[in-house]
DNA sequence: CGTAGTCTTGAACCGCGTCAAGCTTGGTGG
DNA sequence: CCACCAAGCTTGACGCGGTTCAAGACTACG
């Protein structure tokens, strides 16, 4: 039933189409996302303001400067945030994984744009009665205030990386990043070998990382070489052992960006 | 009674040094730190809990790890967060100016490094008490979620100058920063010539920035040869002109880094 | 089999880091 | 008042890591 139904959304070949609803008991984010700390009425109340959105990979699902009269979570696929300068130097500033919150209540222009990097399914809020719903319940504002200092730390580590790592330390720390939320997904620690899809082409990797795609090429080669990895198609790696490659990553100690 | 409580602290010559309360009322941060919609009792209750602190410039506030048992608003002086990899390489990941707030509810442990840039004096207020009014009072809650997403939009303006930009343009972008909040203390609007007073060491805005010392160096110096800027002592800066400036910090708008 | 999109590889270049002196400033003591 | 020193900043010479530019190679898809 629920497959069937989200199945439905591959239909326009790029405008975002809207399918049937989930109920929220059924949600595969229903713990972890901006609405995990709601029950009963409030609950029942975010069901009637939410409806879902599909983007496939590639498709923009804001731009910069828009009006965006929605907020959302991510529930299946990942978005990233960019801002880009005029002559074209992208730089990627948020990667939003599933249960990950989209858009800032009280605003309502896009501070930046945010793009579908896989086929994304978003669960969103229209605007105006999620704001209001932010004043009445404090549940929701707890968990979006927890949610956004999660994301700063987040963003922290990313500008050490940004600011201070080398190439292959950047490559070590993104595929260990990945290697991290997987386990997550089954409950379990990062260790030992792994098998891991990542979810970014080359370009985007590129644009996360601050360095060009030519670079995020020959430094995979590198760790390959090295046995760090291995390599199975565009996007699969396989990690020959975890612990490794967090010493290669540059970090003191393992742990780091939450989420 | 409270002042002298306080004032016992005052002991060590390089250790933090207290000083007389100051009543919220007085408070030259008051309609902006986390307190700003605070009134009548929940502002009679902060007032019992808080309590001042003074660093001098140079010393550290906390330390990455270290049991932290108050959360605080800065009031005067610059403070700065950063994280450091264990071979010495030094990222800052925060600057907290007036108003802004230094540590997490309901975390025990900082997640960084904490020095003072400047003298810095902070309003703190003891965790558990802090943390039970956060959920007691909604004002605050939102308050500092607001604060905290305005950090996350400056954080990823940031990850932009760290991941794309050229050591000339990070340059002009940070002293355009220091610019804005200087013109946003006095209410107006950054224009025509400025008299500037960095508030960080060469060292510090090479952390800052993700440059080296000599780096930094150079492209003051840089920036003095073409004009855009004139250099009086070690931190007075002059802009000759605002926007010109502006143009040289590769951003396409002005605006940008809240705070 | 051809073609487009994505990724890889190579060679040359250059911006910034590294290393090593100098310089400027402020503080201290003779 | 000046000699001395330490800390912070500037400047120069040189090398390297990552970018740039330019071909190839690998898939997926007609």
């Amino acid at each position: 039933m629920r497959t069937s139904t989200l199945t439905q959304i591959k239909s326009g070949p790029s405008g975002p189409v809207a399918h049937d609803q989930v109920r929220c008991s059924d949600c595969p984010i229903r713990y972890r996302a901006v609405c995990a700390q709601c029950e009963g009425d409030e609950l029942a109340h975010l069901e009637q303001i939410k409806f879902y959105r599909s983007f496939e990979a590639g498709q923009p699902i804001v731009w910069e400067g828009d009006r965006m009269d929605f907020v959302a979570s991510v529930v299946t696929g990942v978005a990233a945030l960019t801002h880009v300068l005029e002559d074209g130097r992208t730089q990627m500033v948020g990667l939003l994984l599933p249960s990950d919150f989209l858009g800032r209540p009280g605003r309502a222009l896009a501070a930046y744009n945010a793009t579908a990097a896989t086929d994304v399914v978003l669960c969103c809020f229209r605007r105006a009665p999620f704001d209001k719903m932010m004043q009445a319940t404090p549940h929701l504002a707890h968990r979006l205030l927890e949610m956004t200092l999660d994301e700063l730390d987040a963003a922290r580590e990313w500008m050490l990386l940004l600011g201070r790592k080398t190439a292959r330390e950047r490559l070590a720390s993104f595929i260990a990043i990945i290697a991290r939320r997987q386990a997550a997904l089954s409950k379990s620690r990062p260790a030992g070998r792994m098998e891991l899809e990542l979810p970014l082409s080359r370009e985007a990797m590129s644009d996360y990382l601050g360095l060009t795609i030519e670079t995020v090429s020959r430094q995979i080669t590198a760790l390959r070489r090295d046995g760090v990895i291995e390599v199975a198609g565009k996007r699969g790696v396989i990690v020959t052992d975890y612990a490794r490659l967090v010493e290669q990553s540059g970090d003191d100690s393992d742990g780091g960006l939450p989420s």
